[in-house]
DNA sequence: GACTTGATGATAACGAATATCAATATCAAA
DNA sequence: TTTGATATTGATATTCGTTATCATCAAGTC
């Protein structure tokens, strides 16, 4: 199912409506294929429409997360930023500390044992965030050779 | 070495001041072995010694990480708590979205397994932090059989 | 004991997320 | 199409944790 539909159905199952900036902002947000944090989703949407405001883009990209188009990435850093999710794998980040680039990491194994891990705690698994910090190539060049 | 050893070596190595108000939050901080936010501590120091401000706390709970005796833990609600790390193993946190209760996890595998993966990236990883959320047992409890 | 300079406490400033509210738009029903 | 109930909007106020400010105080050196 395409992600602007299913979010469409979201808005119809929760008994909210369809409106011109909740299009443009989720026209907006599909279209990138990049984290955003709401200052900057506001920013690029706004300069095609002067009419929407931030409170609309932060409602809307909590509407995002709910429908399960989006989630929400936190690097600490105390802004919340915002990911693609639907019809995207799950993965986890390898942030660069010194400039903040960052890959996207995704292992089978390393899943598997979490979740063996979580079940060994007689939990059930939800979600996880494995964040790892590091120095990217470039930031590292030159400074040692391992 | 002792851990208020190594903060004091810490404070002169940096050119910084012993102070009773330093000693104090240290001492208690060392003491409580659980998370702490910054208001968490406070309040607890604030009820032996009312000469003590917010703003010491804080400071001095910066410092703690700097000089590697505590470490900086963030679940993502906007409060950073700061939790024992000297004389304590590398852990990762198991965290129930209900109750909020958590357990410390650690696993060799999963380790190994996440350098290399960093390692593959060309990467050199500094730290990393892993939050699995799900359901404990207890609040899980009559829900599923699964 | 005096002096240099870091430390302190109270509080202001900050920043991001969220709440508020009057005006407006949506959309189902008439 | 018109209407009306109510969800939505934009601007901005509020909230809340963190950080900065600054006059006063105290640690540690001489």
């Amino acid at each position: 199912m395409d992600a602007k539909v299913k979010f469409n159905k979201f808005l119809i199952n929760k008994g909210l409506r369809q409106t011109k900036q909740r299009d443009e902002i989720v026209n907006v947000f599909l279209r990138l294929e990049r984290h955003l944090s709401t200052q900057e989703l506001f920013d690029i949407v706004r300069k095609k429409d002067k009419d929407v405001g931030y409170a609309t883009v932060a409602r809307t990209l909590k509407l995002l997360a709910e429908s399960g188009l989006c989630r929400v990435v936190d690097f600490g850093d105390g802004v919340q930023r915002f990911e693609h999710k639907y019809g995207h794998e799950h993965h986890d980040h390898l942030i660069c500390s010194k400039c903040g680039k960052f890959v996207e990491i995704y292992s089978k194994k390393l899943e598997k044992l979490q979740e063996e891990l979580v079940r060994k705690h007689g939990y059930t698994q939800e979600y996880h965030k494995l964040d790892i910090f590091g120095i990217c190539p470039r930031c590292g060049k030159g400074k040692q050779v391992v």
